[in-house]
DNA sequence: CTGAAAGCGCTTACAG
DNA sequence: CTGAAAGCGCTTACAG
């Protein structure tokens, strides 16, 4: 136990304490001279402040919380990306928590409170307007600031930084009915996601526009089991388009129809969403929805800094652009 | 800012704040009745003890630090997966410390220290011998167990969990050499990773056991600039087998060959590691080894807990099982 | 510009 | 079984 503590870098230093504590936090209120010395007796020391006795005696533990579902999500993964980079910049540690589905919202809130962060960033999607509601209320309640990254509410008092999938979804179904496709499917997630639901909103006004039936297919993520529901396609349905929610379930539709005999993009067009590794690495190369999933992280931690120090922020509700990026799965 | 604290819940019970603290860390040393009455106290005003306030008088926070380069990286993702769901058990909280390559490694292990963890997990697999003695050097001195996730170090005093990736490159060479393939390359990175390594002395030993030359390519992770990389191979070279250190190095490798022409598996046979999505999703599927990544990341986490706890452990060095799954890819 | 002192919200010997 | 008191390592008014 090498613990040199503030009391040691004090006697060395000849000073007290709190002067030791004025030259690492308020460095200009000491005189140079002495906070140079100062300065030279930590360096030689190696001292480090204890950062949770700071935490207790400041109240604040530059720590922020990140609350996500499932890590291995490659958005939530990217996001945690853009949220590090960020924090580091700003000297803020990141606590990891991970929800999951048997666990009751409000514990789980006030298990974050009793951390002690200094700011909570959302990144689980899996929540209705209720627990919008309660997350509000707790986080209000004790004075801790969140923000929604890739998580979209209709609250607008609700900070969130996101694209706009409403307008991602009707923009690459227009894309698929001005090739004259018709029979235009949405292949969508069985769990209700915040975000899969607008891109489901996009989707139908872009059909409902075009005359068209929605016809959206809901499925598991995983990949093995889209096989079986997949394959019903083919001999039931009439179809010569389709668009995953995720690149993931995009690319796994494609193999299946081409396994069906299905030539892609002449007989049947797919398009994806989030333009992720496996857009690249499928055969035919996928069109997708470019979501810039390192920047809403980075974004959004850029945002919960202002927040927690008080800046009056402009603009709490930040939508970042898309685009799509087009590839041989379409024409 | 509603805080309960200790004092106002021992106000209400009419008992000193020594009692709740021992309801709350010591419950068999309170007789039940008040134990109870406290309990009931603590659950009416919703009283979450401090969690920093805590870890500062008791010296344990009940935190493990978790060390990684790049969190999107498919395996560090699914590692962290487990490592969440073992530390919810134990109820850990994660932290994250994500490593730079400009960052002085020394500085951020004291970083680390000065964060007050109880223990490390260390996924960060870039390293040197020289810095693994620096690691153990600090983390010694400051009484802090740690241990290697998916991270190999042939200094048997490290604790680890891995697999035997020298064992499995040697098996995946096999396989294809056993197919009667001779001019197999292994395509493995740039960076120097301490697993990387690994499965390249399997390779070479099972070449060398052939009689044949060891061919190791290093080429860039990088899906976009693979394709410059490897497109010299079918002008210049002879070969008909490929193993691929990361499946998505595989895949991408795959698909060039087959843009050039090559039937898989018939003029060329294809294999990749860890048995991502991505070999799932190619076409044709991929061979790859199965590597247990949730698990190491579990165990290396149930590991920790037991050094933390000063539990005499029988076994710091664990090696988890991995197998080949044989697809389309090969023969 | 600097120091003495109180306090952050807990835990933990020590008495009784 | 319970309480009074010291202490964990800092920060921060308050004086001077």
């Amino acid at each position: 136990m090498s613990n040199v503590t503030i009391y040691d870098v004090a006697g060395a230093a000849k000073v007290s304490l709190a002067t030791v504590s004025r030259v690492l936090n308020n460095p200009e209120k000491v005189k140079e001279e002495t906070r140079l010395r100062v300065l030279k007796i930590i360096k030689e020391l190696g001292y480090r402040p204890n950062v949770i006795a700071r935490g207790l005696a400041s109240r604040k533990t530059t720590t922020v919380g990140v609350v996500i579902s499932d890590v291995t999500r490659a958005s939530v993964a990217a996001m945690l990306g853009g949220i590090s980079d960020i924090a580091q910049n700003y000297n803020y540690s990141i606590k990891l928590f991970a929800i999951r589905e048997d666990m009751d919202v409000t514990d789980t809130l006030q298990d974050i409170v009793a951390e002690q962060v200094d700011g909570v960033l959302y990144l689980n999607d899996e929540l209705s307007e209720k627990h919008v509601d309660e997350i509000k209320r707790v986080f209000h309640t004790n004075g801790i600031p969140f923000v929604f990254a890739n998580v979209v509410s209709d609250d607008n008092e609700v900070p969130m930084v996101s694209i706009d999938y409403e307008k991602a979804g009707y923009e690459i179904t227009r894309l698929l009915l001005d090739d004259n496709r018709k029979d235009v499917y949405l292949l969508s997630t069985a769990r209700r996601y915040s975000v899969n639901d607008k891109k489901e909103a996009g989707y139908s006004r872009a059909m409902a526009e075009a005359g068209l039936e929605p016809m959206i297919f809901r499925t598991s993520g995983d990949t093995n089991i889209n096989r079986q529901h997949f394959s019903t396609f083919f001999s039931d349905k009439k179809i010569d388009a389709a668009i995953g929610v995720r690149d993931s379930i995009a690319v796994s539709f494609m193999n299946i129809a081409r396994d069906n005999g299905k030539d892609v993009p002449a007989d049947l067009v797919v398009a994806g969403f989030q333009n992720t590794k496996y857009a690249l690495l499928s055969r035919p190369n996928l069109t997708s929805i470019d979501v810039p999933v390192y920047d809403i992280g980075a974004v959004s931690m850029r945002l919960l800094t202002k927040l927690m120090n008080q800046h009056d922020v402009d603009n709490i509700r930040i939508i970042l652009p898309h685009y799509i990026v087009k590839r041989q799965s379409t024409t």
